[in-house]
Order: C-alpha cells, then sequence, then structure tokens
DNA sequence: AGCACGCCGACT
DNA sequence: GTCGGCGTGCTC
C-alpha cells in the first residue's frame, strides 16, 4: 500500500504530495498526520490518499502516525484544498491552519483538564417578540445563511444564545466568532453560566492549551468554542452553528499567507457541511448586505432596543464655524458645554480620537525640515507622557528618539508641533477639567494584556468620569452610565484613497456612537468636523444604515468595485527602490489582460521597516484565472491578497 | 535551503 | 594518485 502524503517542504519544482509506502502493520486512512523521512529529516505531513499501485520511482516507508486518535475530518481536508486553491497557498499552508505546533509533539499531553464543574444553569431572558421570531424561523427552517442586521442595544447576543443552546441541545458543536481577542471575556462570563464544555481559542492561547482545546474539541467534549478568526479551524466532530459577531470587523481578515476572510470561508464551509451560519452587525458590510438584499442569505432585522430606549441624538458640529468664532481650541462651544453638563450630572464621556500622541507632525519654522522615520519614510508623532522625556514616535516600526531640542538642518530652536493626537487631547482637558478623572485608552496605555478588562471595570465602578480612547474604545464597551460621546474629529478616517474609506468611516461612528445611552438614559453624540456635509455623517445622524448602503451600492456598481468584480493584491517588498517598480512594471506587463483591469502603484505608505512597497491590481470578474496564467518564475517574491480589505 | 556528487586543477 | 574547490541537481 502507497500512500500520497502532503509534506511540509518549500522545494517549488517538487509535487506537493510526496508517495510513501505504508508499513504492513501500519493503520492509515485519509487525513491521519504521520512523520516522513525527507532526504536526512523526518517531516510532519497529512495522508492526502491511498493507492495499490507501486510508482514508478523509489519510495521511502512512512516512519509513524499520530493517529488513530488525532486526524483531520474529510471536510477539513476539502476546506484545506478550497483555500490552497482560492488564495494560492500551498496545501500544507492551508491545512496547518487546522494544526496547532503542539499537536505534532509525540508525548501525550498532561490532561490537566478539570473536571466540567456543572453549573446551575442560569435563567434565560425572556426573548422579545422579534428575537423570538428570527431564533424560531432560524432554527425551525433550518436556514443555512442568515444575516442579523440589528441596531445597538438590539439583543443580538441573547438570540446568540438561544441559537447556540438549540445546538448544543441536539448533540451538535457551536462556534462563536468575535473580531478581536479583548473582546472575549465577556462573551465567556455572558456564555459561561449555560454552557460548560466551553473553550476559549485565540492566536495568544499557549500551545499546550491549544493541544489540549484540539483533543477535546476532536472528540466531542467540547460543545462551544469561542475565539477569534483562527477558532474557524477547530477540529470540530460534529459542528452545527456558527455566529459571526460583527461580521463587517477588518480583523477577520487574516493578513498573512493564507490571507483567508473569515466571512468567505464560513460560506464554503456552510458548502461543505450544511453547517448554519449567522452573520450578526449592526453595520453588516456593503457586500454582506448585497448578498442579503439579492436573497442569497437571509435577512433578518432587528430595529428595536431590547429596553426601549431612544437610539443616541446626534449633533454634528461643523469646526469651520468654531474658528470663525475665534473658537482655535480642539473643542467645540456646544461638546465643552455638554461636558461640562454631564460632569455635574455625575454621568461619564467618552471621546474618541483616532489617532494617538500628541501632535503628527513635527516641523522647524525656519527651514521647513519635517521629522522622518528613516526606516519608514513617514512623519513622526510627537509623543510627550509616554517617557521621561518628550520624544517622537514612529508608529509604523516603532522608531523612538528623543524630540529634538533644534532643527537637524538648520540649528533653529523655532520647533512646532501640528496636529492632535489622544494624548494631547487629554492634557487639554486636565487644564479645563482639572477636579474630572480622566483616562486614556490607546495602544500606549493598553499595552498589558488585561487592561482593557481592567478598564471596562474601572468604568463601571464610575472611577473614570472622562475617557479618551481610539478606535479600540470604540466597541465592546457597554456601560449604562456613559450619556455623552464626542468625536473629536471625524474626517480622518475620510479620506484615506481607499473605495471603503466611506463604509468603514460609517461603521466607526456608528459604532463609537453606540456606546452612549445604553441604559435608561438618553444618549447624546456630537460629531466634530471640518466636512459637515459629507454623506456619511448624514447617515450617521440620522441611524440610517439603509440610505447609506443605497449610496454606496450605486456607487461601487458604477464603479464596477466589489461586490461587483473581484480585486487580487499582489505585493512586492525589497530594500531596493527600484528593484520594487521594475519587478511591477515586468509583471503588470505580462497580466495585462482585455477582460481585465490591471495597474500598479506604490503603496500608500511606500516605505516600511526600511524595505519598499509596490501593489499589483487585477481586478474583473476573474482575476484568479489572469494571474493563473503567469508562470511561476514570474511571481516569485511576490505576496498575493485574494479580495484584500485595504486597497492601498 | 542544505548536501552529496562529480569534474577539474594543483600538489606530495 | 589524491586532496579539495565549487558548480549542479536532488530531496517521495
Amino acid at each position: 500500500m502507497y500512500a500520497e502524503v502532503i509534506v511540509n517542504h518549500q522545494f517549488s519544482k517538487l509535487k506537493e504530495t510526496l508517495t510513501y509506502k505504508v508499513p504492513e502493520e501500519m493503520e492509515i486512512k485519509r487525513g491521519d498526520l504521520v512523520m516522513v523521512p525527507f532526504g536526512k529529516n523526518t517531516k510532519s505531513g497529512i495522508i492526502l490518499n491511498l493507492k495499490k499501485e507501486s510508482p514508478t520511482f523509489d519510495t521511502k516507508y512512512i516512519s509513524e502516525t499520530l493517529s488513530p486518535n488525532i486526524f483531520l475530518h474529510e471536510w477539513h481536508i476539502k476546506l484545506g484544498q478550497h483555500i490552497s486553491e482560492y488564495y494560492f497557498c500551498s496545501l500544507y499552508e492551508s491545512l496547518k491552519l487546522f494544526l496547532p505546533k503542539s499537536i505534532w509533539k509525540k508525548n501525550p499531553t498532561k490532561s490537566r483538564s478539570k473536571a466540567p464543574t456543572p453549573v446551575k444553569k442560569k435563567e434565560f431572558h425572556a426573548l422579545t417578540e422579534d428575537q423570538k421570531k428570527i431564533v424560531d424561523s432560524i432554527i425551525n427552517e433550518k436556514i443555512p445563511l442568515s444575516l442579523i442586521h440589528g441596531v445597538t442595544g438590539s439583543g443580538k447576543t441573547e438570540v446568540y444564545k438561544n441559537l447556540i443552546q438549540y445546538a448544543v441541545d441536539s448533540d451538535q458543536q457551536a462556534l462563536l466568532l468575535v473580531p478581536e481577542i479583548s473582546l472575549t471575556p465577556q462573551f465567556v462570563k455572558y456564555f459561561k453560566g449555560n454552557f460548560e464544555n466551553l473553550a476559549l481559542v485565540h492566536s495568544k492561547i499557549s500551545e499546550g492549551e491549544k493541544a489540549r482545546q484540539w483533543k477535546g474539541i476532536h472528540n466531542g467534549e467540547i460543545s462551544l468554542v469561542i475565539g477569534s478568526r483562527s477558532a474557524l479551524f477547530s477540529p470540530f466532530k460534529n459542528l452545527g452553528v456558527v455566529i459571526m459577531d460583527e461580521e463587517h470587523e477588518w480583523t477577520y481578515k487574516q493578513e498573512q499567507a493564507p490571507r483567508y476572510n473569515t466571512r468567505d470561508v464560513l460560506f464554503e464551509i456552510n458548502k461543505l457541511t450544511n453547517t448554519q451560519i449567522i452573520f450578526g452587525s449592526a453595520t453588516p458590510s456593503i457586500e454582506i448586505m448585497q448578498m442579503a438584499r439579492s436573497e442569497k442569505i437571509h435577512l433578518f432585522e432587528l430595529n428595536e432596543r431590547v429596553l426601549k430606549t431612544e437610539m443616541p441624538k446626534i449633533e454634528i458640529v461643523d469646526m469651520r464655524e468654531e474658528l470663525k468664532k475665534q473658537n482655535f481650541t480642539m473643542f467645540s462651544e456646544l461638546l465643552l458645554e455638554k461636558i461640562r453638563e454631564k460632569l455635574d450630572r455625575k454621568e461619564q464621556i467618552l471621546l474618541f480620537l483616532n489617532r494617538r500622541g500628541s501632535a503628527s507632525a513635527t516641523v522647524c519654522r525656519d527651514c521647513g525640515e519635517a521629522s522622518v522615520c528613516n526606516n519608514c519614510e513617514s512623519k513622526l508623532t510627537y509623543h510627550v507622557s509616554k517617557f521621561k522625556h518628550s520624544t517622537l514616535i514612529c508608529h509604523h516600526c516603532g522608531f523612538i528618539t528623543k524630540t529634538p531640542d533644534f532643527c537637524p538642518k538648520c540649528q533653529s530652536h523655532r520647533i512646532k508641533h501640528f496636529g492632535l493626537g489622544t494624548e494631547k487631547v487629554e492634557s487639554e482637558l486636565k487644564k479645563l477639567f482639572p477636579q474630572a478623572r480622566i483616562a486614556r485608552a490607546d495602544r500606549d496605555t493598553m499595552s498589558m494584556k488585561d487592561s482593557f478588562e481592567e478598564l471596562h471595570k474601572n468604568l463601571n465602578a464610575e472611577e473614570i468620569d472622562i475617557l479618551i480612547g481610539t478606535q479600540m474604545i470604540a466597541k465592546g464597551l457597554d456601560i449604562a452610565n456613559i450619556s455623552l460621546v464626542g468625536v473629536i474629529m471625524a474626517d480622518t478616517s475620510f479620506h484615506i484613497p481607499d473605495f471603503r474609506a466611506s463604509e468603514r468611516s460609517f461603521q466607526l461612528l456608528s459604532q463609537v456612537g453606540g456606546r452612549a445611552g445604553r441604559r435608561e438614559k438618553q444618549g447624546e453624540v456630537i460629531i466634530q468636523t471640518y466636512n459637515p456635509n459629507h454623506c456619511v455623517l448624514e447617515a450617521v445622524k440620522n441611524h440610517n444604515y439603509s440610505t447609506f448602503y443605497e449610496q454606496e451600492i450605486s456607487a461601487r456598481e458604477a464603479a464596477q468595485l466589489p461586490p461587483f468584480s473581484k480585486i487580487i493584491k499582489l505585493i512586492f517588498a525589497d530594500e531596493n527602490k527600484k528593484l520594487c517598480a521594475e519587478k511591477a512594471d515586468l509583471l503588470l506587463k505580462k497580466l495585462a489582460d482585455e477582460n481585465h483591469q490591471t495597474f500598479a502603484a506604490p503603496a500608500l505608505m511606500p516605505k516600511m521597516n526600511k524595505k519598499f512597497y509596490w501593489h499589483v491590481f487585477v481586478q474583473g470578474k476573474t482575476p484568479e484565472s489572469v494571474i493563473k496564467k503567469i508562470d511561476q518564475e514570474l511571481l516569485k517574491g511576490w505576496r498575493i491578497d485574494v479580495d484584500p480589505v485595504q486597497t492601498v
């Protein structure tokens, strides 16, 4: 008996599967994990097929097998094959997604499994009529793919819980996907009372624990997995339902090879296993809403908040008018007035600015020289309070330097810091409201693992009056006493030259706004901007996803952008600037195809970490066919990003 | 990517 | 004859 084994070798000339002899006494089946001799070493491999015929060349024997207990199910292999074809990676690379490194270790991990502590099941909240309708139809009509479009606070989580409960009760496994690790603890807390055999799966879990979880999920002991996108590849034995919360989040796209998109992998899982898939979001991606509107997936709407509270009242403030009123600060009169009012009423305030640091540009006022990072060719950000001395930090590579006392070019002492960031907002606020307890949440203050949970705790205990933060405070905060959200400058995300800039802005602003007035108090949102007539702001103000969607989808159709076409982005990076441009030019010439648009451009951030970046785009109905025609030699060194989430 | 193999020149 | 330098090609 011979076996075709998917081996982790990196020789492009060699086939992906190598043929090995199966020893007489060894029991092997498709999907089994084995160790095989390769050259002088032993490599790990996965059995793809078995066959009787002897090949024409010499073969070696499989040296050992990790099975029978550890193996991949048929749908894992099928999914791996799909991913490898669709995302242009090797079979081993795609199947590796299912296999934590620790699974290959021979010594069986000591089962440190705590005996499942039987918990008294918490009472389920009674579902509202709307919630119940959704749960019932998904279960009774066995709807394969659904999108729940529900406003913030409409109780999507309770719907998820009921769907998961149903799957678990019918002896199936369930998967709940969340966009970020920092959001998992609160979900775990929420679900722990009801589901004992729960595993929390994400990339930061230790290798030993991963192996233990793997076995538990594989043999069916674990019935609910909560995790980030990598949890998709848990070895479920009998998966009944997958819920993908906050469907629109970009973190669902993997940015290293294989560059898969969670949403699209779920469609494939549904095809392969009939698992029911439920997407949930208050601001669904344009792509998924288009599928819902064209009835490729079922659409459910939850338009009312469970507690019947009103949606927050949103006001747009034109900052140009503030300038005319001689107000040169970053706070409009209205925002200051509201902050005072809320502080008086002992209510909490959230201020949002999607930029950290104190100033985004440092310029010499005599010669105009600006501080630029040598590794990245981008401007350095001025930080005052991060270290003992004020510093200039590169937000791309982490380069840090002391703020110069004089201009390195002309020795002038007249150095000015322009622009603003969260750190600056914090220091200004402290001057204006010295009595208020002010906290800041951005990558500079939240380095520690559980600071987010601690922040949540402090906010709940009302130990913070004003929280200022970057997009990390936009989601996940559910604080009863927050009644005011202020967006310091909404414009930061409008002008990014990406066709999804509007969509992203809409989602971000809606999400931040949703932090206000989540309980009985009426929430208020103040959005400061220099573009008060921007169509995104209009839609955000009126909580009107539909008008935003209509506008956006027709713009996409007119420009034949996704979902009306497909984009593949090819990336080349090298320390040699000229080589990048040449490579791009060469590839572009070969890719030329009358049915597809192709173009090349340096990346928006043309140099990062000493390397220059160039992009080549292929756009059309079937861009993959154009790429498949190109010979491998030419694609050497290029990274391929199918359905890129960023096109700059 | 290593590593063996083999072909050729230099040297005891 | 034989030692070693490096170019070539193989890894089931």
